[in-house]
RNA sequence: GGCCCCAUCGUCUAGCGGUUAGGACACCGCCCUUUCACGGCGGUGACGGGGGUUCGAGUCCCCCUGGGGUCACCA
C-alpha cells in the first residue's frame, strides 16, 4: 500500500510552500487508494507551540484535506529512546561529552583553515573515563568511508561522500531525540512508502539513511520537490504577502482556486490548466514533478479564482459572502445580483465589496464619472425616467429594461445618453452590471430615492 | 567558501534528436456591449553563453555564467 505524509515542525503558521508538499502527498496517497499521514514534529520542545498545531489542522481544514492518521512524535518519545538504546547496544551510536563550547571552538579553528566545520569525531571509539559534570548527546556511527547513494524520484541519482557526512547527534544531552532520527525512524514504522518533501531536505536524505541502515529498515522512494520563488525568483520570504495559507482565505480565495493553482507549480499534465480535485487525484503523479524551482505568480491565482468563483453555485457564494460582511440568504434578488457580480469578482473580498456597492446607496459620487454624467440635458432625461417607472409596476429586470427603451425612444436619443446618468445615480460610479440588473436587486422604490438624490445632488 | 541541485516567452509550463518551439496567466489590439467585466478573435514575446557528439540539437556531454539549497544539541 501506498503510504505518504507530510510532517510539519510547529514552529508557526502553514505556509504556503508547506501545503504544496502536503497536498503532493495527499494527491499521491489518494491516486493509489493508499494512506496519507499528518505527523506533528514537535520533538524540539523548545520551539514548538500548540498555537502553531492548530493552525495546521486549521488549515487543514479549510482546504479539505483529510489524513488518515494523525502523530505528535512528543507523544512517542519512548519508541524513539527504544531504538536509541538498541544502537547504542550494538556500538552503532555512541556518547560524546564535548560541549558546545569546545563544539563552537573547533568549529572556529576550522573555519579559520578554511575547511568545513565539523565534529571530529574524538569520542568516536572512546575508552576512557568521561569527564566530570558533562551531560553527553548520543552520536551516531557514520561511515567513514564510500558514498551514500539513492534514486531521488524527481533529482535522479544522487550520490553524497561520506566525507560530507559527520557523526551527527540523533539525542541531545536533555535526552530528546533529534529530527534527523526520528524522521527516519517514524517513515520506516509509519511504512512510509514515498517521501514528498521540500529539497531543502536534500541533504537530510543521506543522514536519515544512514539511521535506515543502521537499524535494518527498508528506504521509502524520496522526491525532492524544488522550492517555490517569489515573483522575483528569489527565495520567498515573509515580504512577499502572504505566506499564511489562512491568508489567502482571508484574501477571499476559494481552497480550491489555491489548490489547483499550487498543484500546476511544478507539476503539468499536458496543457492542461484547470484541475478538479477529482482530476488532481486521477492525475497527479510524483514522477512528474519539475526538477527546477517555479515562481508564485499572484495574477495566475487570481485568475484561477474568478474562475472558481465564476463556476460556484449562488447559494455556496451566499455562504462565502459572509464572512466578508455580506448577508444575501433572505435577499429575494440574490440570484439577479449574484449572477451579475460573479463575473467581474476576482477574489470573494471583492465580490462583497460589489454587493455592497450596490446594495446601500452611494455615500459619495466620483467626481470624474459625475462630469461625465451631468452633461446635456441629463435632468430631463433622468425625470422623464421617473415619472415612468412610477407610474407602474416594475420588478424584473426586463421591466426595467423596457423602462430605460421607451425613455431613450421617445426623446430620441443613445442608451448612453440615459445610462451614464442613471447608473451614477444608482452607484456614484461608472463602470458594473447592466443597469436593469441593479434596479431589480435594488427595487423600484430605491430606484426612485437615488435618483432624486442624485438630482437633488446635483442641482 | 566546500558540497549538491537547477536553467524554454515577464511568469507557470509542453517538448523526451528532425516541431513554422505549443498552451496558460499577464500585456496590447479588435469584436461583443449603455459602462465595467465576462466571452470570442488576433498580436508582442523564450530555448543564458561557449565548446563538443551527430547528417541533424531546446533535447545528449563538458566548461562558463546566473539562480537556488545545505553545511546546528532547528526541523
Amino acid at each position: 500500500m501506498v503510504v505518504t505524509r507530510f510532517a510539519p515542525s510547529p514552529t508557526g503558521y502553514l505556509h504556503i510552500g508547506g501545503l504544496r508538499t502536503a497536498l503532493f502527498n495527499w494527491l499521491w496517497a489518494s491516486r493509489n487508494g493508499g494512506k496519507f499521514i499528518l505527523r506533528i514534529e514537535d520533538t524540539d520542545l523548545q520551539r514548538n507551540s500548540e498555537e502553531a498545531t492548530e493552525a495546521i489542522l486549521k488549515a487543514f481544514k479549510w482546504v479539505g484535506m483529510d489524513y488518515d492518521e494523525l502523530f505528535y512524535q512528543s507523544q512517542r518519545f519512548d519508541i524513539y529512546k527504544e531504538y536509541i538504546q538498541k544502537l547504542l547496544d550494538e556500538d552503532k551510536a555512541y556518547y560524546c561529552y564535548m560541549t558546545k563550547e569546545e563544539l563552537d571552538a573547533l568549529r572556529e579553528e576550522q573555519m579559520k583553515r578554511g575547511e568545513r566545520p565539523r565534529y571530529d569525531r574524538r569520542y568516536r571509539d572512546f575508552k576512557g573515563t568521561p569527564p566530570e559534570g558533562v551531560e553527553p548527546v548520543i552520536r551516531i556511527k557514520a561511515p567513514l568511508e564510500g558514498d551514500i547513494v539513492f534514486e531521488d524520484g524527481v533529482k535522479g541519482t544522487i550520490v553524497i561522500k561520506a566525507e560530507e557526512l559527520d557523526d551527527f547527534i540523533i539525542a541531545r544531552s536533555d535526552g530528546t531525540p533529534t529530527y534527523n532520527f526520528v524522521a527516519a525512524i517514524d517513515d520506516a514504522l509509519m511504512n512510509v512508502t514515498h517521501v514528498i518533501r521540500g529539497d531543502d531536505h536534500l541533504y537530510n536524505t543521506p543522514k536519515q539513511i544512514i539511521v535506515y541502515r543502521a537499524l535494518g529498515f527498508s528506504l521509502p522512494k524520496f522526491f525532492h520537490v524544488p522550492m517555490i520563488l517569489n515573483e522575483e525568483g528569489k527565495k520567498l520570504s515573509k515580504r512577499d504577502g502572504a505566506m499564511d495559507v489562512m491568508e489567502y482565505k482571508r484574501e477571499g480565495y476559494l481552497p480550491e482556486a489555491l489548490l489547483n493553482f499550487l498543484v500546476r507549480l511544478g507539476w503539468s499534465h499536458g496543457d492542461q490548466e484547470i484541475f478538479s480535485l477529482k482530476e488532481m487525484k486521477e492525475l497527479f503523479d510524483p514522477h512528474d514533478i519539475n526538477r527546477s524551482p517555479s515562481a508564485y505568480n499572484l495574477s495566475k491565482l487570481q485568475w484561477l479564482n474568478s474562475h472558481y468563483i465564476k463556476n460556484s453555485p449562488n447559494d455556496r457564494l451566499v455562504a462565502e459572502l459572509e464572512d466578508f460582511g455580506v448577508y444575501l440568504e433572505s435577499h429575494d434578488r440574490k440570484e439577479i445580483l449574484l449572477d451579475a457580480l460573479k463575473e467581474r469578482a476576482k477574489t470573494l473580498k471583492e465580490l462583497a465589496q460589489m454587493a455592497k456597492e450596490i446594495l446601500k446607496e452611494p455615500e459619495s459620487y466620483d467626481e470624474k464619472a459625475l462630469k461625465k454624467a451631468t452633461k446635456g440635458d441629463y435632468r430631463k432625461i433622468l425625470e422623464d425616467f421617473l415619472s415612468k417607472i412610477q407610474e407602474g409596476e416594475y420588478h424584473l429586470p426586463v421591466d426595467f429594461h423596457e423602462a430605460i427603451e421607451e425613455v431613450v425612444k421617445a426623446n430620441d436619443i443613445g442608451f448612453g445618453k440615459i445610462g451614464q446618468p442613471l447608473r451614477v445615480a444608482l452607484t456614484g460610479k461608472l463602470g458594473g452590471p447592466d443597469l436593469a440588473d441593479i434596479m431589480a436587486v435594488i427595487g423600484k422604490d430605491e430606484v426612485v430615492k437615488r435618483v432624486k438624490r442624485f438630482l437633488d445632488y446635483t442641482k
